[in-house]
DNA sequence: CTGTTAGCGCCTTCAG
DNA sequence: CTGAAGGCGCTAACAG
């Protein structure tokens, strides 16, 4: 274990000199700097991280605050993909990332400022955590640049940046799709209510109807809380009086559940009704039918949270709200209204052939 | 930002004092050590980890280095559960968790050990990364505490611990599970010859084969090497010369590819031909038909190896091999052979277990 | 039981 | 351009 006294003995000069060549101050001898990074590889030193961190005035540790990983639906991977993304964002410049998963259900939740303090962690990225949350209203109050994920931010404060996906777009293309498709009997099976992404998917919905001179009846949108449970119950309700042609799902844990309502009453997806969902979540390509839905890329989120909480840290002017691209997933849980019937008729043998196979290669 | 500074001023006593209250020291005045942490709490003090981890002579921080997060099959979030079980296991105790995830496609990969000797870790754990990985012997050099997940440890190590699932136990459920159901032309889909899971793996497999007295032909033993693709090829070549009852899969994504051959083939699953898989994975659920797998615990075996290099840590006695169990996931992809069936009716269920059985279908 | 005194390994003024 | 010196916040002997 070399320490950087280490390195300045051998190299014959003082350990500042050692320290400022490591962290690449310009007021050093190239000759000097070349010579301590010749010595430091032969004596296989790198700086302690630990001591780097105590003793510097600038931080380099990234704190990932997420929230519902233990409680969340299995079959609900975001989580991971997101943590991928920020490690891979946190790694590119030599930050350090430290997390902190809350379960909801474990009272002894600790203060996320607190969190923060104790490990030194000058950005952080959060991620699940609700907005009437006490402790995260603490953590706006410190000046530690933050970013959040998914999560709409009014306030113009320097300090907080946020990354979500294009939801108004993707809902409204989503909506489109369906809207060409001819489908009029439209219901949305939204999420919950109070939250900014279904206010903004909710948007991108009703922006699709408006351009075909539609309207959203209120008796027409279902609030599920992105429980596929709640949708299931919710949909079942619904089919006993209307039978709509399509469901425009806010997730795809919902949409699983619309589906299952949907089958039970003796209907099928996507000849009698439609159903899309937004997410893409791995199973999505694996349900019968395979759903059709938005996809959100994740990691890329992830990456880009980490990307702008350093831009943050480090002072750097530049937009604090970054929006990523969705993707529409085509696949066979939606179809199109009045026409597919006539298809129907006239190649019966044609449809087996689609769904037969479950693993596919990407 | 109080620091143990304040908190010993406004307590009137000197520093040493407050660590030692916080650190649990036996020789303090108790109405001291209350007044301390009465102290403590209005300061809203809390000890800085960071430089405890620098001073301290016993460390507190455990790394997990886990490779092929970023290559791995999506459909793979094994990973995610061993993350998620490694780090209750660790908060459960108050250490610190650092993680290292490396990609093996990069190739400025660094010296594991040099990551956790930066980073004052005082042990780790390490999942999915390979035995002939040159840097995971430099880190078995080191004096750290170390459980590997699935992986063998012949090594008699005292700094070396482990913990695996009930391979054996488990497979030889599995092979028990299709020769009760009267399968007899078994061919082995195995993974990575060389890898510790798969030797256990076959050992199960030939231990249920022992019981019936039968044995398993080296040509109906394939490796696939843990990758569906791989497996699809394997199958689909296998198929072209030969028909078996079942196949034995040593993943669940090898499962996918047979059960894609056997279709392909024109044969229906189960009832030409029964797939079983091992691991679980979440869409393993949903494939058509439901595949019948082993259920293997990685949160669990996670959660496990977090509190094993914990005890190992901590220098306290105890066994330094943990194997977890698994559980038979009985679902559609698997049924008896009825031809079997037909032919054992007719004859007396002790022939089942002669050498004539052995002969015949050798 | 409590205080004093060195560090842990590095960064960061401030002189030179 | 380089060196000396004083921390960062805490732990750990060692005296008292």
């Amino acid at each position: 274990m070399a320490t950087i006294k280490d390195v300045a003995k051998k190299a014959g000069v003082s350990i500042s000199v050692v320290s400022r060549a490591f962290n690449n101050y310009p007021d050093i001898n190239a000759k000097t700097r070349e010579k301590i990074f010749e010595i430091a590889k032969e004596l296989n030193y790198t700086p302690n991280i630990v001591a780097k961190s105590l003793s510097s005035k600038r931080q380099k540790t990234i704190g990932l605050i997420a929230s519902g990983i233990f409680t969340e639906n299995t079959k609900d991977t975001i989580s991971f993909e997101i943590l991928k993304g920020v490690y891979t964002g946190v790694q590119e410049n030599d930050y350090e990332l430290s997390i902190f998963l809350i379960d909801s259900f474990k009272q002894e939740q600790k203060s996320y400022a607190q969190f923060c303090r104790d490990r030194k962690i000058g950005g952080i990225i959060v991620q699940g955590i609700r907005t009437d949350d006490p402790y995260f209203h603490e953590l706006m109050d410190t000046n530690i640049p933050c970013v959040m994920i998914d999560l709409a931010t009014e306030l113009d404060n320097q300090l907080i940046g946020s990354v979500t996906s294009d939801n108004f777009g993707a809902s409204r293309e989503l909506a489109s799709y369906l809207l060409e498709k001819n489908h009029r009997d439209i219901v949305v099976m939204a999420g919950t209510k109070e939250t900014y992404v279904n206010a903004e998917r909710f948007k991108g919905t009703k922006s699709a109807f408006d351009s075909y001179g539609l309207e959203l009846a209120d008796e027409d949108v279902l609030y599920a809380e992105f429980s596929e449970h709640k949708a299931y119950l919710l949909a079942k309700k619904y089919l006993q009086v209307k039978r709509p042609t399509a469901f425009i799902c806010y997730s795809d844990l919902m949409a699983y559940g619309v589906m299952k309502a949907v089958k039970e009453k003796g209907l099928r997806v996507p000849d009698d009704i439609s159903v899309v969902g937004f997410d893409d979540l791995m199973v999505s390509d694996f349900t019968q039918p395979r759903l059709t839905t938005i996809r959100q890329d994740f990691f890329e989120m992830g990456k880009q949270s980490a990307l702008l909480v350093q831009q943050m840290m480090e002072k750097k002017e530049g937009t604090k709200q970054k929006v990523v691209n969705c993707e529409l997933m085509e696949r066979d849980s939606a179809t199109g209204w009045k026409e597919h019937i006539k298809e129907e008729e006239k190649s019966n043998e044609q449809t087996e052939h689609t769904n037969d196979y479950l693993t596919r290669y990407r």
